[in-house]
This record gives C-alpha cells, structure tokens and sequence, in this order.
DNA sequence: TTATAGTACCTTGCGATACAAGGTATTATA
DNA sequence: TATAATACCTTGTATCGCAAGGTACTATAA
C-alpha cells in the first residue's frame, strides 16, 4: 500500500500555492520557508524550493533581493510582484473549488 | 502567467482522493467516474483514469468486476477493497492536514 | 448482410515537477 | 589557514496527468 506516495502526490500540487500564501505576508528566503512550510507541517527539500522560485520569478510572480546576513552568506529575499498578488487570487480561488469538490464528494 | 499550469498542479494530487471518495459510496466504470466527477467539478481524462484506476487496482486499493450493458459493451465496475478504504482513511486524514496548512498559512 | 456510429477499454509519448544527491561560493570560527 | 556553517544552485530519476491514437464490441441504418 502506497499511501505514503498518495500523500506526498496531494501535497505536491499545493506547494506554490502555500509558499505563494506565506510570501503574500512576508518576504523571506528559501531557508525561511522550509522553517515556515515546516511549522505549518509541510516538508519541502531544497532541490524542489530552488526551482520553484526560479520558475516563479521567471513567470514574473516573484521578485527578490539581496539582503546582508550577519550570519554567513547574503539571502535572496522573494516578495510578489502585482501579477503575482493577481496570481495569488486565482489560486485562492482554486483552492475553494477543490475544497467545494471535495466535501461534495464526501457528501 | 500559468495559472491554468498551477491549477491543474493543484488538482492533481486530489484525483486519487476524489475517485476513491466516489467509489466508497458506490461502484463506479470509467465514464461513470468521469460523469461524476465533472458534477463535481473536476474535470479528469480517459488517459489520465484508465492508468490510475488500474495503479489502484495493483495496489491492491480496487477491485473489479465485469456487468453487462443495454446500451454497449460490458463495462468494469470498480469498488474499493477492505484495503482501499483503509487507505482512504489515512487520505482523509492528509486532505485534513492539508486544509489545517493551508488555513494556516491564510492566518 | 454490411457499413456506420456509439460506447468502452487500453497504450504510447510528452511535459511538468518533486525529490535525492552533489556541487559552488561566502562568511565566521578555531 | 583550515574547518564548519550557511546559502545558493544543478543534475538525474521517478511519477503522473494529459493528448492522441488504437482495439473491440454492440446497436442501428442502408
């Protein structure tokens, strides 16, 4: 019983939609939103968060910028851009549809 | 923008979810699920189901059996197995956690 | 009887993407 | 000066939805 590769496949598709939530209040890096999708007890590997900024930014939903770390190396620090708050609001309202279709199927 | 990409993203991850909902409350072939599942407002293609009703099936989760038809070729009518709605137990548990991520990412 | 349309099942090839593993660069510390 | 920590990114693999194409059976019309 594959229930393990069920779970992470209804996760996968949420991931932008949940790191795209968490950037709408905040700017942040890629290590600030493992820690956060984390909290929120969703697991991403950095293999997958890298890309997926990438491709955001190129779809020109995200911006970022350099930012100073007194820690180590600087951060690239992503915030949405307009079309990306747009984007934000149509997922929001995908999101409903799957939660209307799901508790319709449930009954 | 792909937010049609996105979308489709989103939903992809549910179908299993969605088909084995629908088969917990009856048995179901293919263009029955198909039929049912765009009233729900999901929208799934024959390429897409046939695979996964037949992963389903490996898995152990279905299991079929062949009824006559008035109206054509015999149809196979697919029900969820004492393994399958085991499964679907522990998907609803995820579809659960996933709400909770996502109302907690919205605040 | 034969041809056509409708229904139902399935497969192949492609593109998208999560993940594991590995790599590079910068900064702080021993 | 070497090592550890932090941060960014890339490559290769597996999975899966989807479009397109294919086979087979049944009913209907010519």
């Amino acid at each position: 019983m594959n229930t393990d590769n069920t779970k992470s496949q209804m996760r996968k598709g949420m991931l932008e939609y949940c790191i795209m939530l968490l950037l709408h209040r905040q700017s942040c890096y890629a290590n600030d939103i493992i820690q956060r999708l984390r909290e929120a007890e969703m697991i991403v590997m950095e293999g997958t968060l890298y890309p997926l900024l990438s491709r955001l930014k190129n779809d020109g939903l995200l911006g970022y910028e350099w930012r100073e770390s007194t820690q180590g190396p600087p951060r690239k620090y992503y915030t949405l851009t307009a079309d990306g708050e747009e984007a934000l609001r149509q997922l929001d309202a995908s999101w409903e549809e799957i939660s209307r279709t799901v508790n319709f199927l449930k009954q």
